[in-house]
DNA sequence: CATCCTGTAAACAACA
DNA sequence: CTGTTGTTTACAGGAT
């Protein structure tokens, strides 16, 4: 009864603070109850333990967290090699190099939307989680575009020649200059073909970390260039001093132009549709999850294995050191045999990777949206700041926003598979650190009482959260408030609280007696929740009053007041072609069910600003739905005004009962209920 | 640096 | 007895 699902599944993995060690016993979910275990020596040991365990080898760590890490630090690569690869792009011998090298800088910069340079810490304390995830999308694509960038100067020069010799060869035959153009044409073709699938492939590598062979060691820094701070503990951290060796990389992706013509790949991306099954094979020989580069990825040297590279396995998360080839192959056979674990990490790289090529795809067409919209001829030689487009500020933030723009629902989003990942299916790459790793207790939540913020980013990102093991940016007590102002009769027991906590916030479902105990003591602690006894027990209330009062939230500058502005920008300041440039761009791309970005998944369709993103229709939430809580029309839920009625009614009045009604038909509170309050929030 | 705010842990009581 | 609900205390750490 009442133990909703939650209190069971997980159980442990606290946030996944630091692992402090002190793998004392105790920590299991009960927590609060025993009273006995108490105090256990050292501070915030307890809470450490999961972490802890998760590194090392004796299989402590869940499938599921398992999957959140490994989901996390392919990203992170990813990332990490993207911006490397950006930065690389520079070298291409030919003229444009400087300017691409100094373009690399600007975009970027730019796109962090600050005029001074943010380290990622900083920008974690301004930005919210899904802005962070947002932003990084931005990074990616501005990326992309400085490839594309790149490879659109190579189309330049083509042009050129083509009309140099077009000018030489003025006294030639018509037809063999037709024929030249043609020529041209071809290559012109070949090279976008090319351009698409470098791109791909690019984030193939980054992610699968394939053929450490092929340059001395490129892929072996990346792993490490993941996040050193979170990821290493929980996967066996690695020290390894990488090598410098980023052009490496580049000039595979550069020398590719001679050869490669087949770019059909992009087109379809790899199915992947039985989750399970391709992955290591009895005899140590895993298959690569991406075939990359179709035929040609044959070669790969005897003596290598695509996963094994300098020295060490590279299989996610394990960098085991291996001597050599056989022994590797060993470790393979044994380490990484087919089972729960192996199955559900490589599920997750075929995600991870099919999420990045669907990335990759629409961004493209975000691209060439872009640049139809700004009339832009593909051909035409932009100058490099130009990317950035007008609007520099709003725009990009507010393309980052909405990117993912994933409006299909998210039904499909986990694997279908089940096994062993209950998981949410992604995280954004950068915060995914951010709010886990992060030692002690997440702090930096947005200050709520700042109105309606809360419900507004709620709204707009609450697939997100939802879906998305981050957690979120507020303050308990916030979203105890929200939680019961999204009720009609604005009351919530207990037990309904917990539960709203965890339908609407992923990372809420998974170590329940810690945030259970906060909740209870938020709502014991702060005056603003009042507790009304009820005929069928107590409910809790909100007296905004109360929380009103508490400390004013000084606008100047602070992180809160920065993010808020910025999210107002990105979800109001969007201007409609574009918008329909990325909605276009996104949906013919996301059909696909396991990927989606949950990161602004929301946020697209509904809401423009602030709050109007009502509570959502959030029809998906399948089991533990509480009876009240359904009508999804009911909008403007947060009241932020709220004032006297309930205030007074709160005010928990002498006579031990009266007012409340019998347990069904009618709220007992009348109260309330209607006053819309249209005009509310956002000062 | 002091103070406030928040999150976390935990002890404990009342109750079902 | 066990688990839930509430209250309270203590402490750590970030923000003001």
């Amino acid at each position: 009864m009442m133990v909703e699902s939650a209190s069971e599944t997980i159980r442990s993995a606290p946030s996944g603070q630091n692992g402090v060690g002190s793998l004392s016993g105790q920590a299991d979910g009960g927590g609060s109850g025993g009273g006995g275990v108490g105090t256990a020596g050292p501070a915030g040991g307890s809470a450490g333990r999961d972490a802890a365990a998760g590194a090392d080898s004796n299989g402590e760590m869940s499938p599921a967290e398992l999957l959140h890490f490994q989901q996390q630090q392919a990203l992170q690569v990813a990332r990490q090699f993207l911006l490397q690869q950006a930065s690389g792009l520079s070298s291409p011998g030919n003229n444009d190099s400087k300017q691409s090298a100094s373009a690399v800088q600007v975009p970027v910069s730019v796109a962090m939307m600050s005029p001074q340079m943010l380290t990622p810490q900083q920008m974690q304390q301004i930005l919210s989680p899904p802005q962070l995830q947002a932003l990084l999308q931005q990074q990616q694509a501005l990326m992309l575009q400085q490839l594309q960038e790149y490879y659109k100067k190579q189309q330049e020069q083509l042009h050129l020649q083509l009309l140099t010799q077009q000018q030489a060869g003025k006294q030639q035959p018509k037809e063999a200059l037709g024929n030249k153009q043609l020529a041209f044409q071809q290559q012109l073709l070949q090279m976008q073909q090319l351009q698409q699938q470098h791109l791909l492939n690019l984030q193939r590598q980054g992610l699968v970390s394939l053929q450490p062979s092929q340059a001395s060691g490129p892929l072996q820094t990346l792993p490490q260039a993941v996040c050193p701070t979170d990821l290493p503990q929980l996967w066996k951290g690695e020290g390894a001093p990488g090598q410098p060796a980023e052009d490496s990389v580049k000039q595979e992706g550069l020398d590719l132009t001679g050869t490669a013509t087949t770019a059909t790949s992009f087109a379809a991306p790899p199915k992947v549709s039985p989750p399970l099954s391709h992955h290591t094979l009895p005899n140590g020989q895993p298959t690569v999850l991406t075939p990359r580069r179709d035929g040609s990825s044959h070669e790969e040297t005897p003596g290598s294995h695509p996963l094994y590279g300098h020295g060490e396995c590279k299989w996610p998360g394990c960098e085991t050191l291996c001597e050599d080839l056989g022994q590797f192959i060993k470790h393979l056979n044994t380490e990484h045999a087919l089972d729960d674990r192996s199955t559900a990490q490589c599920r997750v790289q075929m995600q991870v990777v099919q999420q990045l090529e669907i990335q990759l795809a629409k961004e493209s067409e975000r691209l060439q949206a872009m640049m139809a919209h700004l009339h832009m001829r593909p051909s035409e030689p932009k100058p490099f700041s130009q990317p950035l487009n007008p609007v520099p500020g709003s725009s990009s933030f507010s393309k980052v926003t909405v990117s993912a723009a994933d409006s299909f629902p998210d039904g499909l989003v986990h694997p279908p598979t089940s096994a062993a990942a209950p998981v949410t299916p992604l995280r954004p790459p950068g915060l995914g650190s951010a709010s886990l790793h992060s030692g002690g207790p997440a702090r930096r939540r947005t200050s709520d009482k700042f109105c309606s913020p809360i419900s507004s980013e709620l709204a707009q990102n609450h697939e997100f959260y939802k879906n998305a093991d981050v957690r979120p940016p507020f303050t308990y007590a916030s979203l105890i408030r929200q939680a019961i102002l999204e009720t009609p009769d604005r009351q919530l027991t207990l037990n309904e609280i917990y539960n709203w906590f965890t339908r609407m916030f992923a990372y809420f479902r998974r170590n329940t007696a810690t945030w259970k105990n906060a909740v209870r003591h938020n709502l014991s602690l702060h005056k603003c929740f009042v507790r009304v006894e009820n005929v069928k027990g107590a409910v809790w209330t909100v007296d905004e009053r109360e929380y009103q009062k508490r400390r004013p939230p000084k606008m100047t500058g602070s992180p809160t007041l920065v993010k808020n502005m910025i999210s107002g920008l990105s979800y109001g300041a969007l201007n409609a072609s574009y918008q329909a440039a990325l909605a276009e761009s996104s949906f013919p791309l996301l059909n696909s069910p396991g990927m989606l970005n949950p990161g602004s998944a929301s946020s697209l369709l509904p809401l423009s600003h602030d709050d109007v993103g009502a509570p959502m229709p959030l029809p998906s939430n399948g089991s533990s739905s509480p009876p009240r809580l359904s009508p999804p029309q009911y909008s403007h839920q947060v009241q932020v005004k709220e004032e006297p009625a309930e205030a007074e009614e709160d005010r928990r009045p002498g006579p031990p009962l009266g007012p409340p009604n019998p347990s069904t038909s009618g709220p007992p509170e009348d109260r309330d209920l209607e006053e819309e309050l249209p005009g509310e929030e956002l000062s």
